[in-house]
DNA sequence: CTGAAAGCGCTTACAG
DNA sequence: CTGAAAGCGCTTACAG
């Protein structure tokens, strides 16, 4: 384990002036600088964390948050893995200012941020409207040295750090897989219940699911597709003729959120365990359906990474100033069945 | 953010005291150690770690590891996932001493054991032989102060700090519900080829297996169950006389190794995707078979997580000698088809 | 451009 | 039983 204390013995130098060279602050002479490198390079010299991390309680990282998670049940798993990375990156100094709305709003969004901005944070963890104005605030901040990451749902004309959350495209790929296989060769017809056709994520699932079954499950075919807008009124609504309907269709592929009503229709018309039900949901109500088998199986997010990995990110950032490898860190989904529980 | 420096003021001790009361070393006076924790208690002081493993570097931690992982694929990603924790880690003064062997053998574990004791190795990670005299080792080795961790495999009746590894039972179960739903209400006959009936894990994912299938699948049926020993020339003779013979069976569950020879004898009948094949088994080869959809879906074990939570679990051990609060730490198991990869 | 020194939070020989 | 001091590896005002 090399340190910068043998390194500034054998480079006849200060430990101040190895920090200097090592991290490219400036006011170092370039020759000597270009020696100090090579000779951590030749001892293989790896900054050490603990130090640094120690050293750092002189400026801590204050990184402010802003989630649409009011009403929303998905946000607790997020924000229960953000706070997990705070208490774990605590001791360097790190703590999170959480501000909450209630759905997407613009303007809201940029009054939160102002307020981060006035609190002092160093940098910002987003689900984005979808809109310029804030795309245009996040490079404004990115100008100013207040980095920013999109969580959950991505920007990607802004100049955010990356962006952290599902790969919708696959997760839909693997719900198309999947209806293959409990379609087991049969021919079935599927409804798609999406939330939104506004909604990039929604989009790139449903592109997902047709991908494969074009590809591979001839036999399945989509007859309709339907928004929810996230509404379970609606989705009950919807649901419920499309059960009473008398080309009631043999399974429905859910994209969004508002599982909850199509269940209670399918409950009600005795359907459960008879139709093929697919969703992306994994909020407590949705495993009690699928404990009772009323949804099929469920390919969910990982909500938890989503809190998680920002926050682990952003750190990692403030450290090297250099941007993840990654411009998307995809988060996984996983197929659950009740059986999972 | 409360420190020992602090406490020291408020309490009017030095520091030196204040950490001797609140990590319950000797040679304290009662009544001082009392009030200092009691302070400490009100302040919610939590000891920070990057001053603990900063100073943790003048006695680091050295772990052993022994797994039976040459010429098994299976044991490259532990192996990857104990790498990763150790340079995690490395800053915090740990670093790890690999044995591998070959096969399980008594003899040759308790002489790698030997072997790292001498080293001075100060914790060890074992993929234990199902013997008693492992289990006595292990004993001897946490009377000297050096604790076990049990990891991919257990050995219950031992004095290991706790197993890390495979819920066997319930990923039987998942792959008996993954099959509940591809039959899809029919009747199918299935022939389980399992590794070994000597091997408790193989026996539970079996149980976890038909648990599901008397309870939820009636129409499903286990005609027979065969042993390959995890060799592929047992498994590929096996599959070809089932796929061969007039009661040719619907489906095969593989609980263990062994999967490439069935595999082959699936794909030279030409009963690739006709037949169901669901396996644990995740191994480059297994990828392939999967991605031409020899095999129907896999439900792999977590082999990164069991290689690094053993040395996250055996450092945390070493700051506060706690035992993990779960005596079995069980890594998770996805069902995983074509499209997730 | 460079060094000496102090400090982040903890532990531990050493002295008393 | 307790304190003063040194040290783990790093950074950073301060002085020159």
């Amino acid at each position: 384990m090399t340190s910068i204390k043998k390194i500034a013995e054998i480079a006849g130098v200060s430990r101040g002036t190895v920090d200097r060279a090592l991290n490219n602050r400036d006011g170092v002479n370039e020759d000597v600088a270009n020696r100090i490198r090579s000779i951590a390079k030749d001892l293989g010299y790896k900054t050490n964390r603990a130090g640094l991390a120690l050293a750092a309680r002189k400026h801590p990282l204050k990184i402010g948050a802003i989630f649409p998670s009011e009403g929303n049940p998905y946000f607790e798993d997020v924000i229960l893995g953000m706070r997990a990375a705070e208490s774990e990156y605590a001791d360097f100094g790190v703590s999170i200012s959480l501000k909450t709305t209630k759905g997407f709003s613009t303007s809201s969004q940029l009054k939160m941020i102002d307020t981060l901005v006035d609190e002092g944070v160093q940098a910002i963890i987003l689900s984005p409207v979808n809109d310029l104005a804030i795309a245009r605030r996040i490079k404004d901040l990115l100008s100013v040295g207040i980095p920013v990451i999109t969580a959950n749902t991505d920007l990607e004309k802004s100049d955010r750090l990356c962006y952290v959350g599902t790969d919708y495209f696959k997760s839909g790929k693997m719900a198309g897989g999947l209806m293959g296989l409990i379609a087991a060769g049969r021919k079935k017809r599927i409804v798609i219940l999406t939330g939104s056709i506004h909604v990039l994520g929604h989009n790139q699932s449903i592109s997902g699911f047709y991908s494969v079954i074009k590809s591979e499950y001839p036999n399945l075919s989509v007859v309709d597709v339907e928004e929810t807008q996230d509404n379970s009124d609606i989705s009950y609504e919807l649901a419920k003729s499309l059960l009473t309907s008398k080309d009631c269709p043999d399974a429905i592929y859910m994209t969004a959120g508002a599982v909850y009503g199509a269940c209670r229709a399918i409950e009600e018309a005795g359907m459960a365990g008879k139709i093929i039900l697919l969703t992306h949901d994994y909020t407590g109500e949705s495993k009690v359906f699928l404990e009772k088998r009323v949804i099929t199986a469920s390919i969910p997010q990982d909500p938890f990474q989503q809190g998680y990995l920002p926050v682990k990110l952003l750190y990692d950032y403030s450290l090297d100033k250099e941007k993840p490898k990654n411009d998307r860190v995809y988060t996984n989904s996983y197929i659950t069945i009740p059986e999972s529980l």
